[in-house]
DNA sequence: CCGTTGACCATAA
DNA sequence: CTTATGGCCAACG
């Protein structure tokens, strides 16, 4: 494993979001080291081959399902988020507030919010 | 080593 | 709200 570290990290990840969660590619990109590396995050997603790879549970920073025109449909991947009880705003967004989800041994998680949400 | 691409992010107008 | 621009990162030929 590690063949090309970055692509893997993010597929560990992933693979740790629990159901019913969600992330964003910044935040993914920011556990591994690079807050800035969101792109090398979406492109390690359209590399995977692994099929338990949870992507749908990988959406852009607006908390939107970021793919629209690709080989999946956001239709797909908003149809497995809400099968896992993920609830989509009327405009197709997801509230990054109640269903983003943080890795518990990661250090860049440090960030003063939680604690706070209705 | 350089150029291209990509399921991004943030800011400005 | 939409559109445009810049940046930043990583993999591939």
């Amino acid at each position: 494993m590690s063949d090309s570290g970055f692509y893997e990290a993010v597929w560990d990840l992933v693979r740790q979001v629990p159901r019913g969660r969600v992330v964003t590619y910044g935040q993914v990109a920011t556990w591994l080291g690079s807050p800035r590396a969101a792109r090398a995050v979406g492109y390690a997603m359209f590399n995977v081959k692994d099929p338990d790879m949870p992507w749908h549970r990988v959406i852009n920073a607006k908390g939107e399902v970021s793919i629209g025109g690709h080989l999946h449909r956001p239709d797909l991947q908003r149809g497995l988020l809400e099968a896992e009880g993920v609830g989509f705003d009327a405009s197709g967004r997801v509230d990054l507030r109640r269903y983003g989800w943080a890795p518990q041994d990661c250090p860049a998680t440090a960030r003063s919010s939680v604690a706070k949400e209705a």
